[in-house]
DNA sequence: CAAGAACGAAAAATCGATTTATCGATTGGA
DNA sequence: TCCAATCGATAAATCGATTTTTCGTTCTTG
């Protein structure tokens, strides 16, 4: 380390060039690997690396470079276990590769989503993995369509006619699901969900669906979804009890729909497993260390994160033919907060409130 | 929008220029709002930018400009709400101001904190807000100085020589809840977190015990901290009970440490707050749904992300004299996991295992 | 021994903007 | 009427790299 050198401007190529007594083609080639240098040449580049501090300024190099080495990574929120996890994942992936990732939050908003695109095609990103905010079918997919990005579509997705998909299994999990609770002998279940990330969380809930009734036909599924926010959910709910329904086990299609179940549970003054049974889609560290833990739905962020890495590079590296949809299985965890119908009484009366 | 543009290369300044039959030097002063054009030339620049749909590019933009719009934000972690939340702040107050947040996860390991820095020092980001792994006094810092970086330090810091800093304010919220326990009849209180996170840990646990102390001479206090992950933690609170010790609350000074509370509770059967209380530093969402829900100390996420940006635009564009230190007041949340002891028996016996 | 191939490195062009220096035309004053 | 100041805009330099082109040397080879 040079003391003298704090607080300076930052060695410039030139600088290595000029106190190796070479070109800056020479450095250039010699950090690239070329192999056509002279090795004393070579030996001296390196010397006045050393002694500068110097590293290639990334701005610069991806100024001249056909392909820019900047991901972006676009997600509808970062307070979430699973998304932050994945952003995560897919900057350790990105910095695997000498790439550089760039996050934004769409804040579950369509119109922002759609502007943090145009800033990332404005910085002429070598390729996005996008998680939409609703499906594949939103402004932003249509815009890298039309502006001939490359990129990745993630999560709330099952398939495209001009972007690889990776998402979780919904269907299949959710078909485990069915076989978890009707194996236990429930016979009233309620489904709760949002409708609005539709392509997805329909898989997962006709995955459920058409196993429940494949084991037993005479299964009663109630449906309740909402179309924009958690809070009418919450309340449809409160409805749904208070009319007198009374459902054996709740499976809810997502997390927020999960808090909001328990939440409702809370109010009435019911217990997991003895007065109803829960499961919910996406697993979070608090489910296990509560009373009763919850039984989930693990999604294998890895896996997507990795898959989704690995076809966006082939793509972003000048791969061709049709979009890719895979589907990453999930894995089910059973815990406490599902038990069988019957084992005790809705020890609650009438709404708490 | 021009329809046969789409996978075509992207307008430069000088496709604008020609366009409007100017040069590529009066674009760029039509585009910075300088007054001195031709309001003719001026307006027929923006009728090419229009019909090329022209962005400017900021990589190339921030070649030429002796600061980067570049802010870096590097993290102990995302998968947790706060720093979640943290991240979604900052990105949009550097949005406001024309920046671009790159953000990093140290994961918490010093040693990665300190490459990503050295990486976001070769991207030569304007500033960068750390959030250290442990305080203020490591490498990440040390190298920041040592390179004449401009930056802001939050959340595990109090104040710093070359640094300013802003955090929340733990020793006044401990204190809050030192006055809402020992208030409630506390008298032997356990204290359990990580000494790892140092400066910031010890405010916590200092602002409780002085006054909890003041109200009450005859309190005690135990203190459990691991030095290095939550497993040891985990043994160590599960000994300290094994060996017969029944403090009648428990404050947890980190987010972790209130789960492994609250497992270890479980494991022995005891409920909240009839068998004991729980007050945890930290929010989470899951925190107001659970039974019982979970008396935490929110920070003030918000506040805190936007005086460092505050602070630390004001540093970019030169502003100099010695560092600020800022403490943002946290707020308590008082839930049903707090009651007074004697309020119910120790339900469980011994070991559940 | 001379023409040509092979080699290694320097010079120059390039990426897309911003900023400085320069230039021509108009206007002003003496 | 002539020189200087002003205005508006262009040409050129610059940022820090990479890549292409050019240019000497040395090594082959007929």
């Amino acid at each position: 380390m040079a003391q003298h050198e704090a607080k300076q401007r930052r060695a410039s190529i030139h600088d290595v060039a000029s106190h190796a007594g070479v070109s800056a083609a020479t450095v250039s080639k010699v950090l690239a690997g070329v192999t056509t240098v002279k090795p004393e040449n070579a030996q001296r580049v390196f010397d006045a690396v050393e002694r500068l501090g110097y590293r290639v300024d990334p701005l610069a190099s991806d100024m001249r470079r056909a392909k820019r080495r900047i991901i972006g990574a676009i997600m509808p929120e970062f307070e979430s276990e699973f998304f932050g996890q994945m952003v995560t994942e897919l900057e350790g992936l990105a910095e695997q590769r000498g790439y550089t990732l760039v996050a934004a939050s769409s804040r579950e908003s369509e119109a922002r989503e759609k502007e943090i695109l145009a800033r990332m095609h404005d910085w002429r990103v070598a390729g996005v993995v996008l998680a939409p905010v609703r499906n594949e079918h939103g402004p932003a997919a249509a815009f890298m369509k039309a502006n001939g990005m490359t990129g990745v579509l993630i999560d709330r997705v099952l398939s495209d006619d001009a972007f690889d998909t990776v998402s979780a299994d919904s269907a299949a999990a959710s078909a485990e699901v069915a076989r978890m609770l009707v194996g236990k002998g429930h016979s009233h279940i309620l489904v709760i969900g949002l409708a609005e990330q539709a392509a997805t969380v329909r898989a997962r809930l006709e995955g459920f669906r058409s196993q429940a009734l494949a084991l037993n036909p005479a299964v009663r599924i109630d449906v309740i979804t909402s179309e924009v926010s958690v809070e009418p959910l919450r309340s449809s709910l409160r409805d749904y009890f208070g009319q007198g329904e009374r459902p054996t086990a709740v499976y809810s299609l997502l997390l927020k729909g999960t808090l909001v179940a328990l939440s409702e549970f809370r109010r009435r003054g019911w217990h997991c497993p003895d007065d109803i049974s829960l499961v919910g889609f996406d697993d979070a560290e608090w489910m296990q260390v509560t009373w009763p833990a919850i039984a989930a739905v693990v999604q294998p962020v890895h896996r997507i994160a990795s898959e989704a890495m690995n076809v966006l590079f082939r793509r972003v590296e000048g791969a061709v033919g049709p979009p890719t949809a895979r589907l990453e299985p999930c894995q089910v965890l059973e815990r406490e907060s599902v038990g069988s119908p019957g084992n005790g009484p809705y020890s609650g009366g009438g709404d708490r409130q």
